[in-house]
RNA sequence: GGCGGGGUAGCUCAGUUGGUUAGAGCAGAGGAAUCAUAAUCCUUGUGUCGGGGGUUCAAAUCCCUCCCUCGCUACCA
């Protein structure tokens, strides 16, 4: 047994994640760690919302709230959202947390200590209407190269040139539309990041064989081009106030609290029951913690660079990231999913169309590990047609209706096993193996299918056997069929829990077992498994596991979510 | 503009230390079976491997070039 730290990219506050954020880091995220805790390891699940900076304080603006009201009313959301995915955090935190401020202050005063924080006076467009400076993004006005009028501060979106807010024609705030614009100067806190260069490029060149090509190539990319120094502070109300004299009225940038929080939210679960747990032992020198990051490709410059460099500066031996899982994007209908076009179908409709396992299954079988992938309803309900109803849900169905009609409502006894049981065990544990091997890489597309094949043999399996035609006259032959189908019930179930975790305990439950009480996965022995379940051990046939989506549920579904521009 | 990912069957995608006839699932076609949710199982692929050029006995794979697409480009997070 090892232990396990994954973490999963914080999703930001503001508004509701969809079904590309879910798949991009928090789902992939669960799969493993509830993976692994099946693997026998001590796992440490953590993720939160990360809250600060200027999008929360325009947010809360537009809807007359507090930015601490807001903040609270959207983690709650988010909280209810991953719960009714049913993901398995063992905490899901906040980086507004006292725990954060008090680890972010360490780690800043730490950073000062070793001389890796300068002061730097720099000119930014202050908004005299708004009361507040203009981040480049917050500015729009007319592009100087092609005339295009709603251009942002940093780059046309038109002709996507790269702009200085200063070159913008009639400039206006993005917040308020007023004119009423100015340079000011203002005194920032940087981080010093080519002095931290020389240890972090070290640093990642030993993580090259174990991480992903997207991640490493990356990194590589940006320590090629050479790291410049970084500001860390912001003219803002919402964060931590800066922890040094003569900034008191300045926050921390929120990308520097935010990986942070990983850290402080591991502090508000020890916080929780502290006689028991510990976050040190799982951030400061834990030399036996393994420690796995998911997240969209976007996020990999600030967990391959900038986090581990701001890790460095401290001198201190903390928990560096082992394994950075970076996830493509994937796309909706071939497009964008987007709020404001409702385009797409965000986390919470989601699961009150379909039980989350249903997503939870389609997601990680089509998870955009290589390269971009494409949610398609089509795609979807052919998947849980397909795959859900008619082989894993129909073997259910048709092993137990046949045994409890032809025989009652117990694993039958009588019969040996022959050479077809003990080809479809070499068969099912080269499988298992497989699967075991690709979840524990983390290469889930390929789990997936290897699972699908699994279930696939145990249709297959009975359509050879053909337990309806032996039973009339060999019924020791066809009990020993069936039992060995009941088991495979059982053994589908367990495989399966990682990524369907209710519909698992579903199946577990017509057997009158708990996904508690389980061997687990490590070392899984089919040959074993399969003869688990004795003769007479009761079962209920119950409800089919899923249910069909029909051609006109399915277009109903396109319209609603705008799959048709 | 710069950098990175991707472009493979009708659809969604595997596949590069260069090597027989380039694969899977879905969809389509044919068949088997009748236990089961009109479900299942088997068989079935005439693909300019984005275009062009090059290296090589041999290129989806290596090199050059062009096109399309997605992302990043340090003050969105």
């Amino acid at each position: 047994m090892s232990k396990i730290l994954i973490t999963s990219a914080l999703p930001y506050i503001n508004g509701v994640p969809h079904l590309g954020h879910m798949v991009g880091c928090l789902l992939p995220s669960d799969v493993y760690a509830r993976f692994m805790r099946m693997m026998g390891h001590e796992v440490l699940y953590i993720a939160g919302t990360d809250e600060h900076g200027t999008t929360s304080e325009v947010g809360a603006l537009k809807e007359g709230l507090s930015v601490k009201e807001y903040c609270d009313k959207y983690y709650n959301q988010h909280k209810a959202t991953y719960k009714a995915f049913n993901l398995s955090f063992d905490c899901f935190g906040r980086t507004s947390s006292e725990q954060n401020k008090e680890i972010t202050y360490h780690i800043f005063e730490q950073l000062d200590k070793n001389g890796y924080i300068e002061e730097r006076t720099i000119k930014q467009v202050y908004s005299v209407d708004d009361g507040r400076f203009l981040a480049d993004r917050y500015i729009t006005g007319t592009c100087p190269h092609c005339g295009y009028d709603k251009a942002r501060g940093d780059q046309c979106e038109n002709c996507t040139k790269v702009l200085e807010p200063t070159e913008l024609i009639n400039p206006r705030s993005t917040i308020s539309g007023s004119t009423n614009l100015e340079v000011r100067e203002t005194k920032h806190l940087f981080l010093n990041l080519p002095k931290i260069e020389k240890d972090l490029s070290e640093w990642v060149a030993q993580k090259e064989p174990y991480w992903p090509d997207v991640a490493y190539s990356i990194a590589q990319k940006w320590l090629k081009e050479g790291l410049q120094e970084r500001c860390i502070t912001r003219d803002l109300k919402w964060g931590f106030p800066v922890n040094k004299p003569g900034y008191e009225d300045k926050v921390f940038y929120v990308w520097f609290d935010a990986p942070i929080g990983y850290i402080g939210i591991t502090k508000q679960w020890a916080d929780e029951k502290p006689e028991e747990r510990s976050w040190q032992k799982w951030w400061l020198n834990a030399d036996d913690v393994r420690y796995v990051e998911f997240m969209g490709k976007d996020n990999v410059p600030f967990h391959a660079i900038f986090f581990p460099a701001m890790l460095l500066g401290t001198k201190e031996k903390w928990t560096f990231v082992d394994y950075l899982k970076g996830m493509s994007y994937l796309t909706f209908e071939g497009g964008k999913f987007s709020k404001s076009e409702q385009r797409g179908v965000f986390a919470d409709k989601a699961v009150e169309e379909f039980p989350a396992d249903y997503w939870r299954y389609w997601l990680m079988a089509n998870v955009p590990e290589a390269s971009d992938s494409s949610f398609t309803f089509d795609g979807f309900v052919g998947t849980v047609n397909k795959d859900l109803n008619g082989v894993l849900g129909n073997f259910v169905s048709r092993v137990l209706k046949m045994t409890a009609s032809k025989i009652g409502a117990e694993v039958p006894a009588g019969g040996e096993m022959t050479a077809a049981e003990n080809e479809l065990i070499a068969n099912l544990q080269e499988k298992t193996d497989n699967y075991l091997r690709y979840m524990e890489n983390m290469e889930f597309r390929k789990a997936l299918a290897e699972l699908r094949a699994i279930w696939v043999d145990g249709n297959n399996y009975i359509s050879v056997t053909e337990p309806w035609t032996v039973i009339k006259e060999n019924p020791e032959r066809a009990a020993a069929i069936l039992r060995v189908c009941i088991n495979l019930i059982r053994i589908f179930a367990i495989l399966s829990a990682p990524i369907m975790p209710t519909v698992a305990q579903n199946m577990l439950g017509k057997l009158g077992l708990s996904i508690d009480a389980h061997s687990g996965l490590k070392g899984f022995k089919v040959a074993d498994e399969i003869v688990y379940l004795k003769p007479g051990h009761k079962f209920e046939v119950g409800e089919p596991l899923f249910e069909r989506i029909t051609p006109e549920r399915c277009e109903e579904l396109k319209a609603k979510y705008g799959s048709k521009k």
